[in-house]
DNA sequence: TTAATAACCAAGTGAATTAATAGGAATTAA
DNA sequence: TTAATTCCTATTAATTCACTTGGTTATTAA
């Protein structure tokens, strides 16, 4: 029940790009600097987030990444399901669409639980924008200034 | 982030104990006949809901396994936290307890969705006690029958 | 025009985790 | 004493994860 490094480095980086982003674009080779993931790992979480219409990119010298959209019209879940696919705790159609490939359906007791389980937590991540981990960070920074041991501390495995 | 077979087939057995259950005991290999699960599998799951007080068991013949508590006083909750562990999306110590062994933590941007994640899937399967998927389950049932054609369609994958 | 830069893409790999399987020891009722 | 059953540990097969490798294509600046 855990998330993969997919989600948890996917959403530092569209964190450090919306904190970054001023009308320009980012190279990846910035962000995969900043926190620390590999260059090449972070392209394939990209891909998805490109896929996903939450970035756009520039290629070519001096191309790089930038929001597709303002940071308030970008929700933590959209990212995460974006990077992680379907938040369900099981995978059962069932529960995110209405047809009915599960024959088990009206037997299937559990599903209700899995049902209250998902939608849970689609709630919690749709609820949260990134405008405001945007606001959060740039709080947290000018607080923590910009001395070398703090900024290193920035970047953080979670 | 998916649960493991761990909590669903957990959960499977422990409502077919919850079920099942008129004062006595019940043997694992009619929960694991009945719910598909391998035996031996089971056994491992079983004693993690042992070890955790949510089940008791009578060793040798006869013995079998019976609920520790009523039903109403056992959440959805307690049960798949004592078979896959801490239901946080990451393991970050801070969301969890207060003692703040991430040194990161102030700095920790993400930490805050992952604590709301970790909230809401937590208050979501503490909100539901066994003694409602027993009543779900009964009823489901007795709409059912009890032909062979819908009794098998009772072990569903999820 | 050429070199550098940077996005884009597909396949492979090693490590870790999961999902069992296997086999036996201890306990108890009949 | 025997069959049934929980209890315990170790091994293994399969799958998934977290990268790595090795390119290609597009764009810009010199």
């Amino acid at each position: 029940m855990k998330l993969s490094t997919k989600g948890r480095y996917g959403l530092r980086a569209v964190l450090d790009l919306a904190v970054q982003t001023e009308d320009e674009v980012i190279a990846l080779s910035q962000i995969a600097e900043r926190q620390g993931i590999s260059m090449n790992y972070l392209e394939q979480l990209i891909a998805k987030l490109k896929k996903a219409g939450i970035v756009n990119s520039i290629r070519g010298a001096q191309g790089g990444y930038s929001l597709a959209l303002p940071a308030n019209q970008i929700s933590v879940g959209d990212i995460l399901r974006a990077l992680e696919g379907d938040l369900a705790p099981v995978d059962c159609s069932e529960i995110n669409n209405s047809d009915s490939a599960c024959s088990n359906a009206d037997l299937c007791v559990t599903k209700y639980v899995w049902k209250r389980i998902s939608d849970s937590i689609n709630d919690a991540v749709d609820g949260i924008m990134l405008s405001e981990l945007v606001e959060v960070s740039r709080k947290v920074q000018a607080e923590a200034g910009t001395s070398d041991t703090n900024r290193s501390k920035q970047i953080c495995g979670q």
